[in-house]
DNA sequence: TTGAAAGCGCTAACAT
DNA sequence: ATGTTAGCGCTTTCAA
């Protein structure tokens, strides 16, 4: 029992198949009376019609299909929030994901094969998403096609890209951790030269000067993005007779080696310490004790945005070719837990 | 620049659009000489030709779409290195894979709409995921589909399915604690009534009788499967004054617990308390201090076999079938960190 | 050993 | 307002 064809539809509803096709698919500039319409409706449902996606494909020159070349799907659980929003958002539109993962490629070469591969199965577009924001060369084979960058940039400007405000994310941890009563805030950050760093650092300097606090440099300390490093730094810094009450985390590991040398030093968190990190890595900053208070990263909108934008693209909008000048900034909210109060002494 | 067909590769080598698919399919049962096949593929290269998926889909009606159906992608790296597993076979068998993620279903009418949007998309066949190792309902349409299930098994044994081997894991985890040279092992488990829970049970008795260890009902205790339940659970343990010298956490999340538990009540891991996980869930693992030895769940492994079974399946292996009357048992290897060693006074 | 031609299910240009 | 028909790019039957 093969499925219904559109000539099923057709013969039961008594009419042509082109009618068929015009109710079913809305064809514009084609009338058909209302009560044909209905027929043809009703048949359809009839039958469980639904089209045959493979022949509008090959009539069209559309699959229908999208590719998603995600670097490192499995390391990370933000790769799954990226496919979970394009995932939903493509399906508004009926479109259906192709999910590529690959390596992060370090000789240079870009993706180029992976996109390869995905233009060898018909999609109709590309999205590329990295596992952390930063910038990276395009894959040749992507200029021309309908594209959008994930949590990247292209320093030619000429795909559409969406990133994380950074600058914005840190800006809410350290506000508020202000809004607690904190004045004398530490900030661990990442050595590494990539946009996190810098902006998360600007949002903290931002904050402090927009509230009048002296920024001290000595409170600003950085190593590399691991627990083990952040532990290091954590209790340098929380050894020192003037430790900050608070400390501003570049992400949720560094946090997570924060508790750790606190927890050493006898420093309760959050009396005697308030923290907040960044990602929101559900895994740890829900599983610590007390939970960690942190910034999550818009993982999840910046999947479906991408999906969106590319619709438009795909629809040939102009104005959203502009989009490529610059990247958009998606917000980074606050997910409040219980590691930050009112210093102790206030 | 429209790329090119098989005319083109056709009217280049100065054969027949037939010979070129003879060629290039490497169809069975027809004779080319080997001269003509080298021209052809000549040609084809030259023009960097490859075929349309979705004319040949539609002709042969084989979409070369496999569907996966994972729960919650973005909430466990889990369904991650399922999706790679699964996507590496793919590749190899030239097939794509189209997933789709859904939420858990309570209400008993399981995936049934799932399903239904992936055979829309004209998949060939269909993988179903669920998060954790359990027994699922099967959706209605489902059946009569290639289909395999991944970590989850099937009660009426009709679609082959792949799940961990949870008591082998377990015991590999306490014959290393056993080999390290402990004899008072506690357990941690899960009170959920799941496969894991009773079959990393099973494990751990196992070991024990095997090596003539008397079984202390009281070192096992159970609770749900978070981090602070399996900090309570190991305080009451670790308290004793009879405590364990060891213990085997259901989970990394209680393993954690078990950390907090062990730091507070002044016990130095891997020295005075020796503790070996289960999940290697990378960002507590690997973040713990010291590294948590686990037993890795073989996620990617699933994914991967799944996909070769799904392609023996559509090639019609009739032994496949039997597969499905039950469930094939992947190995969970151990994965060592440092958070073994032998028991101090020994 | 190779080629001609039908036809997969659909859309759309053109006819009526 | 609705119908006829060509043809998307390929595979495959059948003929040469």
């Amino acid at each position: 029992m093969k499925s219904a064809g559109i000539r099923d539809v057709a013969e039961l509803a008594g009419v042509s198949v082109t009618t068929v096709s015009h109710v079913l698919n809305d064809t514009p500039h084609t009338r058909v009376s209302e009560e044909t319409r209905a027929r043809v409706r009703q048949a359809a449902k009839t039958l469980g019609y639904g089209p045959n996606r493979m022949a509008q494909a090959l009539r069209t020159n559309r699959s229908g299909l999208i590719g998603l070349l995600s670097e490192e799907i499995a390391t990370t659980p933000h790769a799954g929030r990226i496919i979970l929003g394009a995932q939903n958002a493509a399906r508004e539109h009926d479109l259906t994901l192709v999910i590529v993962n690959t390596e992060r490629e370090s000789n240079g070469n870009s993706h180029r094969d992976d996109v390869q591969a995905l233009l060898d199965r018909q999609v109709d577009a590309i999205l590329y998403a990295t596992m952390y924001h930063r910038q990276v060369p395009l894959p040749p084979n992507l200029k021309g096609l309908p594209a959008v960058l994930i949590d990247s940039t292209d320093q030619a400007g000429v795909v559409p890209a969406v990133v994380p405000d950074e600058v914005g994310g840190a800006v809410a941890a350290v506000t508020h951790l202000v809004e607690a009563g904190h004045t004398r805030i530490g900030f661990l950050n990442n050595d590494d030269d990539v946009p996190a760093t810098h902006g998360r650092l600007a949002g903290y300097r931002q904050v402090l000067q927009a509230h009048g606090i002296p920024i001290d440099e000595t409170l600003i300390a950085s190593s590399p993005s691991e627990t083990l490093p952040g532990y290091g730094r954590a209790r340098e810094v929380l050894a020192r007779d003037d430790r900050p009450t608070a400390l501003f985390c570049y992400n949720d590991r560094m946090a997570m080696g924060a508790y750790r040398a606190a927890m050493e030093l006898g420093l309760n968190i959050p009396h005697d310490l308030s923290i907040v990190g960044f990602d929101n890595q559900e895994l740890i900053a829900a599983n610590l004790f007390p939970g960690l208070t942190t910034v999550a990263l818009p993982h999840y909108e910046m999947g479906a945005w991408a999906v969106e934008t590319l619709v438009h693209l795909l629809h040939g909008d102009a104005q959203y070719k502009l989009l490529a000048d610059k990247p958009t900034l998606l917000d980074c909210p606050l997910i409040v837990r219980g590691s930050v109060t009112k210093p102790r002494d206030n």
